[in-house]
RNA sequence: GGACGGGUGGGUGAGUGGCUAAAACCAGCAGACUGUAAAUCUGCCGCUCCUUGCGGGCUACGGAGGUUCGAAUCCUCCCCCGUCCA
């Protein structure tokens, strides 16, 4: 425990404030990380999640990226799954009550939660809690003593509740516990810093107040913006369906980034890559000036974020196969195949993706001969059949390169034969008939 | 507990007895354009069947009944939400 361990205070605090939206207060930070310097003491910095949602996504890398930041500086990542808070429901951004999870689902979501987390944190030097270590334990008294060292009227200042309010729309009780509880936690982890997305202030700020009413020193505040989804306007967020998911394979990974509008993609160096805000001021200038095409940025943005996740060479192999199916218009060097085999009583399909375990099905069919509409629906290629027949109708069926305008052909299930197919812009399949 | 307002397709939201698979907008999908995109334009956008047609069937406006030749629209009961008053 030497002080060496700590970089000076102007580069740490350089450092940690790259892509933040806001301190509160940086004069603050500034003071913690002197004292810790001196002390040899690393920060504690808290970054607390809800474990809703199984599956993690580039929005909230965001937040656990500038948790990492804290970790290259030598401080104490404090990784925080509200276990139980997850059954709380965080009413921050909601327009309605969230429905509550089981104690099973939070279980189950927090482990998947940690894998995807430690892509970004060394496990070693993250330190893990759960808030249900301390907040099972709370009795009625200490919750009535919590629930006294608010107002209400403070309380309902929260944008999301008022406008809830102004909107006729319902407030559980509950919902309200959730900040005071969020701030509680940091009165048990001694935070020195909270960091959290912008909708988060409320609650991050609410831990200042609370830690002052049990006599701790109050933390620093870190709000990091809200990363825009791929449609460019709305946060990130998988109901949206505008999310890249980091567990995606890394050619879906590929496409939803490509597909982001150029202006969109500075935001992305921003927040979720190492790139320093001097690089990216650099290179953009070079785009600005047309020295260097927006396109071929944004495929080594791609590139970067993918390998964070999938590796390099998976990030490379991302990137080939991008080129090959969009910008030369061909089909994908791997697709995956199903094998359609007739048997009694129906047809055997067997599917073969790369890089996964073959999964089998029966379908119901009799004919001698089927409509690919049909196919395509029982196969789960599309929602219905309905869908794929408007989708033919309009031109986004290809077999074999040829287009198929014709709802009404069919799928000779009698001979033997292999399909290449183009439904729609990105899927291709093979279908091989035994 | 009382008074009042409300619950419509993935979302917002129009529609007060037939012309309504339900306006409009958003989202989504396909095609065109392009440097992947974005933007723009065109079309589609409940499910299903076939002879793919301004075609047939089924399902749908919180729930259950009822009135009617016919109900998202009228009636009854129930459930849910909000506001105000207590």
């Amino acid at each position: 425990m030497t002080q060496a361990k700590f970089k000076p205070v102007d580069e740490q605090l350089a450092y940690l404030k790259k892509g933040v939206a806001e301190i509160i207060r940086e004069s603050e930070l500034r003071a913690k990380l002197e004292e810790s310097l001196k002390t040899g003491k690393p920060l504690r910095a808290k970054l607390g999640v809800d474990p809703t949602a199984p599956d993690l996504h580039l929005g909230h890398t965001v937040v656990i990226r500038k948790l990492k930041h804290f970790q290259d500086m030598g401080h104490t990542p404090v990784f925080l799954i509200g276990d139980f808070t997850a059954l709380v429901g965080d009413p921050t951004g909601q327009s309605e009550t969230r429905p509550p999870l089981s104690r099973e689902q939070v279980q189950a979501n927090a482990k998947t939660y940690l894998e995807q987390v430690f892509k970004i944190l060394d496990p070693k030097k993250t330190e893990v809690r759960y808030n249900s270590e301390w907040l099972d334990k709370l009795t009625s008294y200490d919750i009535v003593r919590l629930c006294a060292k608010y107002r209400v009227a403070r309380m309902l200042e929260h944008e999301d509740f008022r406008t809830r309010l102004e909107n006729e729309q319902p407030i559980s009780m509950h919902e309200l516990l959730y900040p005071l509880i969020v701030a509680y936690d940091s009165v048990m982890l001694k935070a020195n810093v909270e960091l959290g997305a912008t909708e988060q202030k409320f609650n991050l700020l609410m831990g200042r107040e609370i830690q002052r009413e049990y006599g701790q020193e109050s933390q620093v505040c870190m709000t990091m913006p809200i990363l825009v989804g791929t449609d460019g306007q709305r946060k990130m967020s998988k109901s949206l369906g505008n999310y890249v998911g980091i567990t995606e394979a890394p050619g879906e990974m590929f496409g939803k980034l490509m597909s982001i509008s150029d202006e969109l993609m500075w935001t992305y160096w921003e927040l979720v890559t190492d790139r320093t805000e001097s690089w990216i001021a650099e290179i953009r200038k070079t785009v600005a000036e047309g020295t260097t095409h927006p396109m071929d940025v944004k495929m080594r943005l791609a590139q970067e974020i993918i390998g964070q996740f999938h590796g390099r060479d998976a990030a490379k192999q991302a990137a080939d196969n991008f080129q090959r199916v969009f910008r030369n218009r061909e089909a994908p060097e791997e697709i995956p195949e199903i094998r359609l085999k007739r048997v009694a009583g129906g047809v055997h399909a067997t599917f073969l993706k790369p890089g996964a375990i073959a999964e089998e099905v029966t379908l119901p069919l009799s004919s001698g001969s089927e409509k690919w509409s049909r196919i395509l629906a029982l196969l789960e290629q599309v929602p219905s059949a309905s869908e794929a027949e408007r989708v033919i109708k309009q031109g986004g069926f290809e077999i074999d390169g040829v287009p198929i305008g014709d709802p009404t052909s069919k799928l000779n299930l009698e001979q033997p034969n292999s399909y290449r197919i183009r439904f729609g812009k990105k899927k291709f399949l093979r279908i091989a008939v035994e």
